[in-house]
DNA sequence: CGGATACTTCGATGGGGGTCGAAGCAAAGT
DNA sequence: ACTTTGCTTCGACCCCCATCGAAGTATCCG
């Protein structure tokens, strides 16, 4: 028959429980105290549940001195998450709020392990836009143009392509409703935003807040036109 | 804050209506007894538990004179529960045997609206080997030839991209634990399969029954070379 | 060696929800 | 009109599990 599908949805049907996940898809690994105090739970409670999401092999754990880091276990566990989320917010299911989230995360915040938000999705489609990206449905790929531009900046893609995740991929927004790039490009965007100190991780969400220079910077090197609101969190 | 995924996730996690939902997967529109029979609980634990699927607008429902037949209600439903499946076969955890499910199935079924299964997986990939289709890791694409080929066989393709799906999706295999055609392309080889008669459909599971003239005629007009086991069901 | 911090185990409590029987309603068929 | 079939509502039962307090173990710090 089937694989049981409640064991993993039972895992994310608790509230304390989805809030962890939803902590950690930030990709930051935390201890087990930071995420009983983002569930708003007792050290007992989290315990409890970490283990239950360990054992269910929807995160891995590892030990260091008397702390305990946790992660998701795997990029499938975030994209089911993101999938749930997606369907989730599209649903206007009475308990569910569908008022406009935190303004600063709705701008720019991290998912896993790439951009995300307003200034995620808006990268996404100046890239298709400036035509160095070609989004054929779902499908998206560099064009010509597109290699030769990251190839500029300082990409290796042939380094990146040998990972076994797609290079682009389209992830669908869930604050926004429309893409923005994940997969091993998406990452490198995004890990180069962190290298060139444009932003800082917020410490206690994924927000991702932007310098003003780094803003700058930012719209510079991809050639991005953005709003003239502040996407500024903090400086 | 974010939507509130444990709603979603909490009507998956349970036996009953993840079943019914399984079922469901096929495509086709169940009654309300059929749904109960297929998660073998009564008529009225299946009419609380579909009212809380509708509810929660997992599920359609059409009331034709007496019978109420319920539907998925969109892709994106179908999509989050494969790709559940999916982290569940994966994931070893103890209560799910991991065994090999119904040959028959594995063989060939119906997965929402395409192929899927070792015929599935079959001709995805001497698709790929023809050069018919391009895959950039999960980017599907019909080659120069790929267009040729398909229009050749009958298929409008620019009827087809119209639609908001896209033409060619990769959809991995829970079964199998590789990729098969999905999206607008995938579900038309299925329509054309069934048109041409060269296969039925099961009407208790997903099976897919090909004649042994059906597979014969199937392999031929996409050239593609299946192992000698008997792969067809009846007949 | 204490004392603090991080995490776990145990036990008790309580609530949510899955289950079915019985009865009710609605639509066909005869 | 009567019966059959499909589905729903109501009520009662009961099990599962999230929660926390208290106590226990492990690690680091001075």
């Amino acid at each position: 028959m089937s694989p049981d599908i409640t064991f993993v949805a039972a895992l994310m049907a608790d509230q304390a429980r989805s809030r962890m996940l939803l902590a950690l898809l930030s990709g930051k690994a935390l201890t087990a105290t930071e995420l009983a105090l983002e569930a708003d739970i007792t050290a007992q409670t989290a315990s409890s549940h970490l283990s239950k999401l360990v054992e269910g092999q929807l995160l891995v754990v590892r030990k260091q001195g008397r702390h305990k880091y946790f992660q998701l276990q795997s990029l499938e566990v975030a994209q089911l998450l993101e999938s749930l989320l997606n369907l989730s917010s599209v649903l206007a299911h009475p308990k569910a709020r569908t008022g406009p989230a935190d303004p600063l995360l709705r701008k720019s915040r991290v998912c896993y392990d790439h951009l995300a938000g307003e200034v995620g999705v808006g990268l996404y489609h100046s890239l298709l836009e400036q035509q160095l990206l070609t989004e054929h449905s779902d499908q998206v790929m560099l064009t010509k143009q597109g290699v030769d531009f990251f190839t500029a900046i300082g990409v290796n893609l042939t380094e990146l392509e040998k990972q076994k995740r797609p290079l682009c991929k389209a992830c669908l927004d869930w604050s926004e409703r429309r893409t923005h790039l994940a997969g091993a490009l998406g990452q490198w965007v995004l890990q180069d935003i962190l290298n060139q100190g444009w932003a800082v991780r917020d410490n206690d969400s994924r927000v991702l807040h932007f310098h003003l220079k780094g803003m700058a910077s930012f719209c510079k090197r991809y050639r991005f036109r953005t709003s003239n609101q502040a996407l500024t969190g903090s400086d």
